[in-house]
DNA sequence: CTGAGTGCAAAACATTTGCAATGTT
DNA sequence: AACATTGCAAATGTTTTGCACTCAG
């Protein structure tokens, strides 16, 4: 169990709420995701095996998915081969993808406000932008 | 307007400036492309070998690649294991993808334009929409 | 003729799944 | 004790790659 107890308590207690069970290989995948958003599978995989013992991929592949089934996590398509994931608790944001350096910056979604408005008023489309990647050249690779 | 024979000059002549070769498989592939935009490998794949002598899929992921390297066919991420490809000239446009019937439809890139202003102000990062896809959910599957 | 492009088959990846063993409740 | 989860290994699906052959230029 975990032992410090005042950290997030909605972990646990969102799990059992959804009659899941809560198990270490959850505990330390969250942990992973919470200490590095946007990171893919691969890298999860990687530093969930190095804080404690060996974890298979196919764990952590289903310690994600039921961890988004309650909602505490959230994935983003950021490009090609590469599904991100984040605390669903993480600020809405967007994500700015860097076309040239890769970097992934954060910008609050309101910046997106006139957008979503228009899409609902043009189109009836309910847009969740959290989800959206946007690609582009950031400042410092255009300098 | 090119003024010559065929409907679409600019592909030949887009490779050749580009020093690289007129092939059937790539004048297929961007038919098929034409034909079917926001379609993946596998429906590209499939449709070409419907429209002729068979193409391993090899030789289809090659043609895609050497298409987009000269910038006649574009591609986009509209969820998971999914890039969809269109021509580059297809007009410049926003994708929005329903999370509930998998519809893919299209909205002017210019519903945008606040976003794409504001993100240039805030963070000096230059966004390309087209490439953008907006997860949601459309207002037939709302209703 | 010459080398870019192709076809084929195998390799490289990323993700999923079946099933017996394990650990949470 | 009951059964959701895990570990392992094998299956799946997609995209890439090596190499000999072919065809566009």
């Amino acid at each position: 169990m975990s032992g410090s107890t005042g950290e997030r308590p909605e972990l646990a207690s969102t799990l059992r709420a959804a009659g899941m069970r809560v198990t270490g290989t959850r505990e330390r995948v969250y942990a992973v995701v919470t200490e590095m958003p946007h990171s893919t599978p691969d890298a999860i995989i990687e530093r969930v095996n190095e804080s404690g013992p060996p974890v298979p991929p196919s764990s952590v592949y289903r310690a994600l998915e039921a961890l988004e089934e309650v909602g505490v996590v959230a994935h983003t398509h950021l490009d090609h081969r590469a599904p991100t994931y984040h605390r669903a608790d993480h600020a809405r944001h967007l994500h700015l993808v860097c076309r040239s350096c890769g970097a992934v910056a954060e910008s609050p979604a309101e910046l997106a406000g006139g957008l979503v408005a228009a899409l609902e008023r043009e189109h009836g489309f309910a847009a969740d932008v959290t989800h959206m990647a946007i690609q582009g050249e950031c400042s410092t690779c255009r300098s």
